[in-house]
DNA sequence: TCTGGGGTCCTAGGACCC
DNA sequence: TCTGGGGTCCTAGGACCC
């Protein structure tokens, strides 16, 4: 039935198809606004960092669709944003030489603990409705609910009636009532829209979830999945950037379709073993279960500066850097084996410099002694920004450290010992103490905390903490808003004329 | 578009060992 | 002294994602 439309190409639905979600708020951040402050709906609406008077680092978060509408992007420099779309307390009708408060919108700052106090709200629905659920980030999740729905086409005597837009009652399946019926919870319960997308892997329900937001329902059944790629740009397809549609372009490469149909030893030759894989996703072929949330690879921090190559500017950013990720990391019960920083100096060449310890630590003085050892490279290097971080994170005895001590093996004694040594204050492992050598722990001083406490207002110990109305502002964010590649096809104009190019009747429901 | 912040994964080369 | 090949770990950078 379904896999007639290009027959041999694809293996017709069976019963071993899994039904996957994805989940992807609307411009979440914005969303969040106009929970609190209903006025904003309907308004455009800008949340980034940067906009106030005096302040010039900073970029745009969220902008809402009516913001879009303007030419406003995430990820844009926040002067941008203001220059298409001045800030609405600007706005004064009655001066001509004021902005016209139709063409301004609100700006709001990154509040970021709010937002993750309604992720809380979206997350309490999606484990609720399903056994596995991947949190990808604050506004992003897969859900595998194979076990609670299926393929199958509803029930007739239900009456869903025929819709221009979701296509026959026939074809309707239970698959696409029930992401219904996990949409509108989320709208429900947590008072936010998202968009949902159905397929039978993580690509694909990706792929639909953003084919038609906000309040999206695009089910792509088994069998369909190829045909629905295939009018779609090589962007479109989950890990294709900018660099690598580029390198597909000058393959003569521009769609999914031409990825789907290209050889594969080509695509191999030019990019490698990822090649092959972008080759399998065009082709609408994913077997990556859905697992849950992992624990964390890294912490880090960075903050952008105005370029300066005054030593001490530097090292008191990433002295401050270094105090953040340790205490993210404590936070977390996580111990770290490399510590690294982070310079990007003008245009915007980006320099990482790491080094790995012994065994693993948790020693807030040794995060700052290395990280401005490894700064020192770049003493005479004007930078613009900074960053710290920590990786090769263990979380292995978080809360088995009783048990830890008898397990005989000398990375386990190692470990317990490193633990043990910071329990009651933090102090330096003999061998780390070795690895660093000449870094004599600085005084830590009044000015270290002074910066803290100024960059970091409302710190109050979340995962991605940091945020910052100030002109440090920039820090933070992690920003769950669509994807760089999407961004800039939008450039200007309406956002991506994507919806025009794949058929609405065949793949959308709704 | 001269570019905010927090992540992931992959690759390539070098060091080191056997 | 010149030399194989394999394996592992580490670092640095790149691309991508949200």
């Amino acid at each position: 039935m379904d896999g007639d439309t290009l027959p041999g190409t694809e293996p017709a639905m069976t019963g071993a198809d899994r039904v996957v979600l994805h989940v992807d708020m609307d411009c979440f951040y914005a969303s969040c606004e106009r929970l609190r402050a209903p006025a904003l709906r309907g308004e455009p609406v800008v949340v980034g960092m940067g906009y106030e008077p005096g302040e010039t680092i900073g970029a745009v978060a969220t902008a809402s669709y009516e913001a879009r509408e303007f030419g406003v992007h995430s990820a844009d420099p926040i002067s941008r944003a203001l220059e298409r779309l001045p800030r609405r307390v600007d706005a004064d009708a009655a001066d001509p030489d004021a902005p016209n408060p139709e063409d301004t919108a609100h700006y709001r700052p990154v509040d970021l603990d709010f937002y993750k106090s309604v992720a809380a709200d979206v997350k309490a629905v999606l484990h609720d409705c399903a056994d596995v659920v991947r949190e990808v980030s604050i506004d992003e999740a897969y859900l595998d609910v194979t076990d609670r729905t299926s393929w199958d086409v509803a029930d007739q005597s239900t009456g869903s009636p025929d819709s221009a837009a979701a296509g026959p009652a026939e074809r309707r399946t239970l698959a696409e009532g029930y992401a219904r019926y996990v949409r509108d919870r989320i709208e429900r319960e947590a008072g936010v829209p998202a968009s949902v997308g159905v397929a039978p892997n993580m690509s694909a329900a990706k792929i639909a979830s953003d084919h038609d937001k906000p309040q999206g329902l695009v089910v792509v059944p088994p069998g369909r999945v190829r045909a629905f790629l295939a009018p779609l740009p090589t962007e479109a397809v989950h890990g294709v950037g900018p660099v690598t549609a580029r390198t597909l372009a000058e393959m003569g490469i521009e769609t999914a379709g031409g990825l789907a149909d290209a050889d594969p030893a080509d695509l191999e030759a030019e990019l490698g073993e990822r090649g092959r894989e972008l080759h399998d996703r065009a082709r609408g072929e994913d077997d990556r279960e859905v697992t849950p949330t992992g624990l964390p690879k890294s912490l880090s921090r960075e903050s952008s500066l105005p370029p300066t190559d005054d030593e001490a500017t530097k090292r008191e950013r990433v002295t401050a850097l270094a105090a953040d990720v340790a205490r993210r990391a404590r936070e977390r019960e996580c111990l770290y084996r490399t510590i690294g920083v982070k310079v990007v100096t003008p245009p915007y060449e980006v320099n990482t410099r790491a080094r790995s310890l012994p065994g693993p630590v948790d020693d807030p003085e040794l995060v700052e002694d290395v990280a401005l050892d490894l700064l020192g490279e770049f003493a005479d290097d004007r930078a613009r920004k900074l960053g710290v971080r920590v990786s090769n994170l263990d979380f292995a005895d978080s809360d088995q450290s009783t048990l830890t001590g008898f397990d005989g093996g000398s990375e386990g004694d190692e470990r317990s010992r490193n633990r043990s040594a910071n329990v009651g204050r933090r102090a330096g492992t003999a061998g780390a103490d070795a690895t660093v050598a000449d870094a004599s722990a600085g005084p830590h001083g009044e000015s270290i905390t002074d910066w803290i406490d100024r960059g970091s207002s409302t710190d109050s110990g979340g995962e991605e903490t940091g945020r910052g109305e100030e002109t440090e502002g920039k820090e933070e964010t992690g920003r769950g808003e669509e994807t760089a590649g999407k961004e800039e096809r939008n450039e200007v104009g309406p956002p991506r004329d994507l919806e025009g190019q794949a058929s609405l009747g065949e793949f959308d429901a709704e």
